[in-house]
DNA sequence: CTGAAAGCGCTTACAG
DNA sequence: CTGAAAGCGCTTACAG
């Protein structure tokens, strides 16, 4: 199947000059003179020739190549944070590599193992929701290969993140319930073993004790997925609470939503009777009736910067940084769910 | 930054062996004892040798990676194919590394390009829009470069590819339509330069014809993107139809939801009044109230078909087949948005 | 401005 | 069952 192809040497030969001439011509080293740059490259062109990126790649010792290990990649969120760091990487001439952990710790391991056999200069990272220790990953810091991780991030080793700031972001949102009035607020919280969902309750709880509304436990339902499903059994559990709810903040958009088709359906009068807001700015948040007002978590910046943060630790001779972390900012998009402001 | 690595030859220095015995222990290569094969793993582990899998790659001429290119890697379809495609490639010890050619024709060429250098040992690709000519891909093959296609597949040269049955899925969308009851189907069409809106537009026609309704000019909307905005313009549009359409037959499931949200603004009851199907099975489609009935086009499985069938062309010596096409199954599934029988 | 030479870390055909 | 040797296709320090 494999047609042999043409070569640095071949070319050399062709042309009667040294192949590091060949070499140096073709990379444009300043030594070689335009003459000859000219007929070299005139000759590759002609020849068809296209050096090998893998001899070259031996030899250098760089690849130009990242590593990405995110979750999954058929989830919105990790598609944008992926579409953002090829978007970069592309730009600045590396190739990204992707991997799914599946969320399982175990398939997380073996992909370290295999990051650590010089195919990547780099590595951005998601953590699995398994993981909780990240000894596997410092390998990899060991070897040498700088680490980028970001959304969920490891907590027990200092190393490169991106992240946003969930507490403000909640704490953001909470209060724009409060201030169109709403008096008793829920919260749909997620898994709190991961330190975003864990933060984005504390900044819901911040803002209604800085604002001195009362917080009872009945008004935090927590969901493990965060899944549609288990939004509308939240949902539901909140139709039944003491007194009537007249604003939730949910951790993510799905159970927004739940939360918005479950009220509608026992005649709740949305935003009027009851003001949503969710997180993540998915699609869908603008495409529901009513529209939701939800946290643009920049996904695709977050990439974005990944890849910056990556490449510059890739290239830099001299890091004199240790570790760093950047923090997004996200923005409250105000949406019909949240729109009325009722009487005080 | 890099630490220098343990190699092959320090560790036959370190067992007084011969590196190319080290390399064959490691390879399991029959002709070792399994007493050397037990030595050197052990030295192996204990110092934390890992293999330099550039240098091996260089060697062999097999970099176990394949290259993907996406028009948008944030495209719900998309990551459930690059999924689809991981998943397998994984668990045959293959690399996938993903490009976006963002639609653009340019950017398209220029990755093409990349391509040939070596680092991948087969492509997977899905034809930007703007690609009438795919003359760049064909440079591909002609170095020896396995190649498959999926969803937007090239009409100018042979390849190997992996589609749907778009005029099939139309056809038995259509026709559930019709066996419902309904008598005044209309379709949006995406742009008719893609082979595979054209072909949904075919199965819709065909499905009128062979049950004898009639077809109007007007019954058929267009929309080059097929956004959710486009959508809602083309249902104002078919609001304002001579007679009141009691069906409607999309090419995805955004402009499906446009339909069903402008209709119930104009007091349609829906399916009753209006029954309607989306194409892709989106997650939204299972959310939108009424769920939207729509084909599941199996994106995940396309992947892992498109990932099987690279694999196989890159391991087997003998290709003795120049090119194949693959169709994947879809499937109707049907929800509430074309529920109710109606009266005939 | 150009060339000869060494070598990156493996693998494999050949020899014993 | 093990080893010596050649070589994959580049790049680069050194020499002239």
């Amino acid at each position: 199947m494999k047609k042999s192809r043409i070569t640095l040497k071949d070319l050399a030969k062709e042309l009667n000059l040294a192949p590091s001439t060949i070499s140096r011509a073709l990379g444009d080293h300043p030594a070689i003179s335009e003459a000859t740059k000219t007929r070299v490259k005139e000759k590759a062109e002609e020849l068809a020739f296209i050096p090998n990126s893998i001899a070259s790649s031996f030899r250098r010792k760089k690849t130009r190549s990242i590593g990405v290990v995110v979750p999954r990649i058929d989830v919105h969120f990790h598609s944008l944070v992926i579409s953002g760091i090829e978007e970069y990487a592309y730009k600045k001439g590396y190739n990204v590599t992707i991997f799914q952990s599946k969320d399982s710790l175990t398939r997380e391991k073996e992909i370290t193992k295999i990051l650590q056999n010089n195919m990547v200069e780099g590595v951005i990272a998601c953590l699995a929701i398994e993981t909780k220790r990240s000894d596997h990953f410092k390998n990899l810091k060991k070897i040498g290969i700088p680490l980028v991780f970001y959304d969920r991030v490891p907590s027990d080793f200092e190393s490169n993140k991106i992240v946003i700031n969930d507490f403000g972001a909640a704490f953001q949102a909470t209060e724009h319930l409060i201030n169109i009035g709403c008096k008793n607020i829920g919260h749909i919280a997620g898994p709190q073993t991961t330190g975003i969902f864990k933060a984005r309750l504390e900044g819901y709880k911040a803002a209604l004790k800085k604002n001195g509304l009362p917080f009872h436990s009945g008004l935090i339902k927590y969901a493990n997925n965060l899944s549609y499903e288990e939004g509308v059994s939240c949902a539901k559990d909140f139709l039944k609470y003491k007194e009537p709810l007249d604003g939730i903040f949910c951790a993510n958009d799905y159970t927004a939503i739940s939360v918005i088709q479950v009220f509608q359906k026992a005649d709740y009068k949305i935003p009027d009777d009851l003001s949503i807001i969710g997180f993540s700015n998915y699609p869908i948040s603008r495409i529901i009736e009513p529209n939701l007002t939800t946290i643009n978590d920049r996904a695709f910046e977050m990439g974005q910067a990944a890849a910056k943060l990556i490449i510059r630790q890739i290239e830099d001779e001299e890091v004199l940084i240790d570790s760093e972390t950047q923090s997004i900012k996200t923005e409250l998009i105000i949406r019909e769910s949240s729109m009325k402001k009722r009487a005080v």
